[in-house]
DNA sequence: CCGTTTAGTGTACGTCTGTGCACCGATATG
DNA sequence: CATATCGGTGCACAGACGTACACTAAACGG
């Protein structure tokens, strides 16, 4: 059953819009990537649910489901652009906000992206499963995306005073263990039960603790002092 | 076909030893093991693997599986106690080495671990993918592992200068510091390609200089002031 | 020695899976 | 307005799955 909106031929995004076909496909791709992502949660992961199990949550026959994928690989894919897609808009306000004073600053912008990982709880959790999870092609996917983060939070901290007279690999060393800290902390956090408030302000509270560490073993770094020599095998 | 090896009735343990029957036993699970440890591998997951996988893998019938656990969710729990088992009298002597002087001993206790790594390879694989896997009892089971590891890390800190003095709280906070930091290091380096040494010595110096730099701002860190306020909300 | 126990076998079932194929009907297009 | 396009349907199939059951034979204990 299937109501008809509107049978005049009003085309309201003029030359360069969607058909209404266009704009119907595009809704069930929707439809099976939220589904991939709701089953993917109470399922534990990708590689253990089924693409009829998909197609039957989107409300469509499963062979419905080759006209947008190939295959569960491909969905995969296409879902960790599409979260990754909603998140970085998220990301960009969290890091835009987080460039004042530095102590202050951690504090807050942990606690605001604790309060982005609650309000977008399956996306983080698909994405910290799938990081590690059974598709090669989803893992590096999610590990470029990952990579992509940590060279934008790289040019952030070039601004700052004890960072712009640091040396890159310094700086993205620095940066890749901030970006880690914050994603072990996200995955701390949604493996908790959903009562347990207490608990998440506990762990929130030693993430900020690590990042304050961090910041202060940064900010008496000697880059001369980091060189490590070649592996003597 | 299976070999007569001895028609005498040989009690070789004597009164407390395994029976005939039990030793044999314990091979074909120790068989199922290593089986569902190397499906895991490249299969991927523990979930994305059946239960007639791991049988056939393992050289038996489906239907043996029974006589040792009562379905995968069982096996996963057993396979996590027994690859943590063995891996923990690997890593306590490389804690022992590594209580050593302090700058020098970071370098080389993780060069030793990862040497561990590789060597240990399926081990470290399984319990990286199965730590935000998709069974939940699987999922506790490592956490309450890695947990441990975290307090008997606590206890060798506790023994060096800049720590003897430092709350509970905030050592912990470090250790648990460092061990995410060198399961992020391990993770990274399983997933490279056999091949490319070059690319996990460069890895091993970034987590080398992380480690450094976490120790740095240990060594500066006032407890006093780590003090987080309560969430506003 | 003889009866009991039990790890592993073989067969059999119902269910679910991925996917090929022919088809429909609404929409787009010339 | 006639025709072509194409997202979604329905059916069919072979194969894999988990698991129940009856069975065999080796090792056990009295």
């Amino acid at each position: 059953m299937r109501l008809r909106v509107n049978t005049r031929t009003e085309s309201q995004t003029p030359g360069r819009g969607l058909t209404r076909r266009d704009e119907r496909k595009l809704q069930t791709r929707q439809a099976l990537l939220r589904a991939a992502l709701d089953l993917s949660r109470q399922g534990g992961s990708l590689a253990s649910i089924s693409l009829r199990e998909v197609a039957r949550e989107a409300g469509v026959v499963p062979t419905a489901f080759y006209r947008h994928f190939r295959d569960m690989d491909e969905l995969g894919l296409a879902l960790v652009d599409d979260v990754c897609l909603s998140l970085r808009q998220v990301i960009r306000e969290a890091r835009a906000s987080a460039l004042g004073a530095r102590d202050v600053a951690i504090q807050s912008s942990v606690r605001a992206f604790v309060q982005y990982v609650l309000a977008h709880d399956r996306a983080f959790e698909f994405l910290t499963r799938e990081r590690v999870g059974a598709h090669p092609a989803v893992r590096q996917a999610v590990a470029r995306e990952i990579h992509y983060f940590v060279g934008e939070l790289v040019g952030d901290l070039r601004a700052a005073p004890p960072f712009s007279t640091m040396p890159s690999d310094d700086l993205e060393m620095i940066a890749h263990l901030v970006v880690h800290t914050v994603l072990n902390l996200s995955a701390d956090i949604l493996e908790l039960k959903p009562g347990q408030r207490v608990r998440a302000h506990e762990l929130t509270a030693r993430a900020i603790k690590q990042l304050r560490l961090i910041f202060l073993g940064a900010s008496q770094w000697r880059p001369e002092r980091g060189a490590v020599e070649p592996l003597p095998v």
